[in-house]
DNA sequence: ATACATACCTTACATCGTATGGTACTTTCT
DNA sequence: AGAAAGTACCATACGATGTAAGGTATGTAT
């Protein structure tokens, strides 16, 4: 059944990319503090040990994890009109965080060619629009600093099993003394988050188009001045 | 010479504001990874597990070094005029996490009545100006996740000892296929970043104005609609 | 004098990343 | 054919981690 004297399926081998995969997996499903070698490798069917032959340490299991993270942002044509490229780019990186929280604090700090292709792209598209190197730059700072920052906040809500933010909510406005010593935030919570239909994920459209017209101002300002 | 008959100078007794205190200390020197129960015990002249006479957990730690950090910033007065007293408090917020780099990815995790008075107050300063309730959620997510994820890419760029990027930006200019591989990353190194005088911190203020005057805009379009 | 609270410590356990040094099996070379 | 090298795995061990369990000294109160 397991294994006879052909190569049956018995199990598949371990590489590099399968470890990444399961790792992303488990991160996905138990958080990233949970991630271990013995863990990861029991998921594969190994040893822990084994595990460092195909991968250099867990350091390069972590850079590979979130290089197949950027892998899953949607990236723009370099000729894209520059205004829906970066919102559309904004959105996909939402998502994508929002489906591997232990990435946002991470995507910042490790830089291996495929973040590097992936800022190239961005800013070629908004030096082909017409962006000066600085403008790009603000522009790049503004919008990612929104993204990750936001991605953080939600991906900190206490949301319950089924992601709702409303149980938790009338829980904490529960506590004794909740509305009298914090009367805004109570307020905040009753008239609006718990008001049917509310998502905190909604709040994001409402920065992006602030950040986008915010930016197309300065551009078409900056291009005037040049003229 | 330390302890003799009488309480002379022996060493100071632990108590948990001055393990908190000693907590944040460690983490700002080393980094929140290099944080233990055993180190910090240590630098209190202590056993690991005295410290649990005094808190809870090392979670506990956690959140009191939390709430130190919020303490540090600073919080507008209730009647300050709104687009000043946001503007201040974002800049307090990013200085703030810039010496505490490990608590950028804990503040938004960590609910505690510190952190819950703070919030209170700016959307009172919200709300005392005019804004709605839906309007002052707005604000407060796009702001604080501005701040935040700016904070957070500041804190992972690649600066050497002295604070400066110009070297290791040179460095990765340096590497092969680099001004071929990503022309446009390879030009804004060149002709930005290793400028003279260049600090990206300085990023921060332009996506601050255009976040501070969209926000005004929206404000006084929901106002006007309302009359 | 007895009792209790306070502030510390010792030991021990499970879990972590990984250094070291194996063991099999397969491919390549002569 | 036999030898050598390479590939993929495993067992053991070390020093770290958070903290449970159960001491041991000093108080201070009765």
């Amino acid at each position: 059944m397991t294994s006879t004297t052909t190569t049956t399926t018995a199990r598949e081998p371990v590489t590099r990319a399968r470890a990444i995969q399961a790792a992303v997996a488990l991160a996905d499903a138990d958080g990233i503090e949970s991630l271990s070698m013995r863990k990861l490798a029991r998921d594969l069917g190994v040893e822990a040990m084994s595990l460092y032959y195909h991968v250099k340490s867990k350091d390069d299991i972590l850079d590979g994890m979130i290089e197949s993270v950027i892998d899953e942002m949607a990236l723009p044509a370099a000729d894209a009109e520059w205004k829906s490229a970066l919102g559309e780019r904004a959105e996909s990186a939402r998502r994508v965080l929002g489906r591997h929280p232990w990435a946002i604090s991470m995507v910042d700090q490790r830089t291996t060619p495929t973040t590097m292709r992936h800022l190239d792209t961005v800013i070629g598209c908004l030096r082909h629009a017409g962006f000066s190197i600085a403008m790009a730059a603000h522009a790049m700072s503004l919008l990612d600093s929104y993204v990750h920052g936001f991605a953080l906040q939600e991906a900190s809500l206490p949301l319950d099993e089924s992601g709702d933010i409303g149980a938790t909510t009338e829980d904490i406005l529960a506590q004794q003394g909740m509305t009298a010593a914090f009367p805004h935030l109570a307020e905040m919570g009753v008239e609006l988050i718990l008001q049917p239909g509310y998502a905190y994920g909604n709040e994001f459209a409402f920065g992006l188009r602030v950040i986008l017209d915010g930016l197309e101002a300065a551009f078409t300002a900056e291009a005037r001045s040049r003229a």
